[in-house]
DNA sequence: ACCGTTGTGAACATGAGTGTTCACCTGCTG
DNA sequence: CAGCAGGTGAACACTCATGTTCACAACGGT
């Protein structure tokens, strides 16, 4: 149940985050005094939110063997699941005033951020910085998420969209010579 | 004087959706009085951005010949220079409830869309929806205008990142063969 | 020097979101 | 059945963004 409220939290929020407690509270169809019991202040319920999102990145995170060949790859897929979770963390305005949950985040960011580095020995490109590779997974993953939610992408080929996109570019095969 | 106001109020309200008109007259040197007498309600200022934001788009899209090669190239290099107003556009909680910006947003998305759908047939994959494809270049501006405003990015390497980027992908040059 | 324009701060009324309390109802357990 | 925990709506006070009005200062043109 509690849940489920943060999942909703989540979706209200995100699609808009100015929507009052009562627009949550109505959305996960339960009364605005148990939001505020739960949650005592508005802070309290955007600091929730993103905490949950954090542990199921984690317990995402777990799963995913970082030394395996395609550890990105796996890594993305199962991202992709989560769907509006990464998303909040990432573009929630004023998120990264709370110092806390900064430090998580960049904790969050580190172990991928080293496994990115340590493949641009090998498959990845090597004349763009790891941020900033880091930062294009995570567009790829956004798109995904906003077209899926729009309706316009099926929600299973999302990986493979995202994981061609932000590896092969959209330029056709034989098309890499750009001016 | 106007045109600096609206730029100060496009970065003040990407960075926060929910800054005060307090805020945003104080960001821009003039006083609250003056900002609503200029744009009577908050709705009408964010209608004004908006709305400033596609002449701008416009005004430098009238200056690519979408006919010639490397158009695409062109454009995107032009876009990034124009920093936060399309990221304003695309972005902004709640702009696309207003069913006139909507419309013209989509009128502005239109001639690019013809544009990939085009290259689709030469210099771009076909195996990806145009939609997906435009919504990648997208995301590819957002992430460079991040960056540049965080300082990690030097402006001009931007339109470099955005380019490599979109269209060969991170992965290195002879690892395209992915499980 | 006069006047219209424009910007400004101060003050005010209003409305909405927020946080709190309280009385009531429901379901479960002993 | 009694008691309790949890959920709920109603009502309240409070804060703050907002929109409005007004009087005053600065400036430029006549």
């Amino acid at each position: 149940m509690s849940v489920h409220l943060l999942q909703t939290a989540t979706s209200v929020l995100l699609k808009d985050p100015t929507a009052s407690l009562s627009d949550v509270a109505r959305a996960a169809g339960v009364g605005r005094t148990t939001l505020h019991n739960r949650f005592p202040t508005r802070a309290a319920l955007v600091r929730a939110v993103a905490s949950d999102a954090l542990d199921l990145i984690y317990s995402v995170a777990r799963q995913v063997d970082f030394d395996a060949d395609g550890a990105l790859e796996d890594l993305v897929t199962r991202l992709v699941a989560l769907g509006p979770r990464v998303e909040f963390l990432l573009r929630f305005p004023g998120l990264e005033r709370d110092e806390e949950l900064a430090a998580r985040i960049r904790e969050m960011d580190r172990p991928v951020l080293d496994l990115i580095t340590r493949l641009q020995g090998t498959t990845l490109r090597r004349d763009l910085p790891a941020w900033w590779i880091l930062q294009t997974l995570y567009a790829g993953l956004f798109n995904a998420w906003e077209a899926i939610s729009d309706g316009r992408l099926a929600p299973l080929d999302a990986p493979r969209f995202v994981l061609t996109t932000v590896f092969e570019g959209v330029a056709g095969a034989g098309a890499t010579d750009r001016a």
